[in-house]
DNA sequence: CTGAAAGCGCTAACAC
DNA sequence: GTGTTAGCGCTTTCAG
């Protein structure tokens, strides 16, 4: 008669405690790994919890500890343009799914995904996958962790002026960028040095004796845009090239074969590009083999990321590689960190990006 | 002194009623919009909620709903090779991080989050990511479930006989699954006529002229690289074509140019290829270009899915469309009703493809 | 080392 | 139409 009155509903601590015969306090204590319990109880204890198939009540547990071991992970992006689906007159940037649509066709956010994942996991945490490119988006994200529905937040946004991460440290709320915030908010941050990594593309590029060089940059409302291009375009000033010619894209390889027409109609002569992105270098082979040019042999290029973009290109893309999921792991740490220590100090952790020299240039 | 006494914490149910003059229970009642409140009485509240900044505790609130709003989307695989990262002596398929990475080095999974997202977005509703490759991590999902982290699961099997499926199941948890599963188990699933997908490649390709055709399949242990495989055969020998060249691959473009490499060996005729997906197909465009055929002049490809990869190939693919968005929101509404509707019977919905005539064939 | 008891913040009967 | 009240299942002092 001790047992089956619980038909119903999931066993609770209550339900093990009375077949283990011991308190609730105890059996919380057993769950929870917490020392100072009889080993012999504790044995008894995991017995009953294997008998009832006792599993806690996270909503409960969260309640009294505040935690729920979730992390928002937030795509933010300030202007999408209007999707160019014509489902009639939506809204220009609206939430119509264009804009989650984009996200994944570069393979960067699969990495980012990767890396945070691969940090959480093994500490018993679960990213929630958020987006915020609207400003109703955004207010949801916020109330979000509002309501204590996520520890904290990741967020990797597609472009500058995001007014997230300001509204996430304003409502006290912990979390980590990827990327810089163009305005200087107080919070923390991993990036990459994007204008060394310009630099080794553009040393590549002279070493091996290209001379006409062009650049597909990113687009230029973007810190990173703006960075590898000053870093590119630095670099060749510094030896003797103060003029050289730009295209600007938008990181998507459509727009890198728009730029990369663009810069072969003014410069036919050109023996070297180096794009802002893997995408783009790749849209940019396409087109230089339509018109003819051999790649590296007439033309040289170099790519950013070493996404896998660059080996599924012909040739295989020498590029300048970003740790991606290194950077998310990292990122990862630093909110857990702060979870952990919730006034520490804000942290920017800025990695150093490496070239890798494969077939393209 | 009505005020101000709350300085510590987030403000509470109580905090409102309290500077609305009303009880918990209208306040609670006002903000989940339940009927039967003197707007009047409406307005005050809502004044107090913004007065106080009051986010409702979801814990709280779960705790008594028992809903959480979060729905797991896990991808699940059985067997994952071991990595090829040489970092020493690892598990040959462990939780290395090396199955995370491949699955986002498809662009299927994108698209399957983004239709996820759309979906659940609108309802107030998230994902939370979930990996479940290996024995130890399937046991995680259910018990992640079993406490009532998520309210349901998404499953996305990349190899038959997957386990999870089952668990489920057996655990009286709720889930639904893209594509069907390989040991009937009674479960909601989408998927997609893949038979059918493949019988218009082959009729593609032979409408076209092609008459020395072969194959790229996809791995023969999961479900849609048989039945693409099964349709392209039925469809050939039906034409009078009984033994087509086939070459296996692992859905990944590197495969998809090995297996070119050897079919190309064995059968240098050839003059249409179809391929299980688009990377593959890509791949197999780059060995074909590499030796010199032209596509489609010398060589017609057709790939399958309708990716990203198929417009970022050049030439672009002509593919089967596979509407892997409009398939994982179909998955999701299936879930979301099954929670509605706890006894509603299991059911499948099942997608037709469509042929996308681009430049490879 | 273990138990008793006080909540965590919310919803949902149930009275009024 | 509104208030009272009883939990939801858990952790965590605080006694013993």
């Amino acid at each position: 008669m001790t047992d089956d009155l619980r038909s119903a509903g999931a066993p609770t601590l209550e339900d093990v405690a009375r077949a283990a015969g011991v308190s609730r306090a105890t059996v919380s204590r057993v769950v929870n790994g917490v020392r100072n319990v009889d080993p012999a109880i504790q044995e008894v204890v995991r017995q009953a919890v294997s008998v009832t198939g006792y599993a806690p009540n996270r909503a409960a547990r969260s309640l009294v500890t505040r935690r729920t071991d979730a992390v928002a992970l937030v795509v933010s992006g300030a202007g999408v343009e209007a999707g160019a689906d014509g489902e009639g007159p939506g809204p220009a940037s609206g939430e119509d799914g264009s804009f989650t649509a984009q996200v994944f066709a570069d393979p960067f956010f699969g990495r980012v995904v990767t890396g945070v994942v691969n940090y959480l996991r093994p500490r018993g945490m679960h990213p929630v996958l958020m987006f915020a490119e609207t400003s109703r988006a955004r207010d949801e994200v916020v109330a979000y962790l509002r309501q204590g529905s996520a520890d904290g937040a990741l967020i990797v946004s597609t472009h500058a002026e995001d007014p997230l991460p300001g509204l996430l440290t304003e409502a006290g709320l912990a979390a980590v960028l990827y990327a810089r915030p163009a305005r200087p908010v107080l919070i923390s941050y991993v990036d990459l040095a994007h204008q060394d990594g310009a630099r080794l593309a553009a040393e590549h590029l002279l070493a091996r004796g290209c001379r006409r060089i062009a650049t597909i940059s990113g687009p230029l409302d973007v810190p990173a845009g703006q960075a590898r291009l000053a870093g590119f375009r630095d670099t060749m000033a510094r030896h003797g090239h103060p003029y050289t010619p730009i295209a600007e894209g938008r990181f998507t390889q459509e727009s890198g074969e728009a730029a990369m027409e663009r810069l072969l109609a003014e410069h036919p002569d050109l023996d070297g590009v180096f794009a802002a992105n893997d995408l783009m270098a790749m849209g940019a082979c396409h087109v230089l083999r339509e018109h003819g040019r051999r790649v590296p042999d007439d033309v040289a290029v170099v790519g950013f990321d070493d996404s896998s973009a660059a080996l599924a290109c012909r040739p295989p893309l020498t590029t300048v590689r970003q740790p991606v999921e290194g950077m998310a792991a990292e990122m990862t740490r630093l909110l857990l960190d702060r979870l952990a220590r919730p006034d520490s100090p804000a942290t920017s952790v800025i990695f150093e990006p490496e070239l890798v020299v494969r077939g393209s240039a």
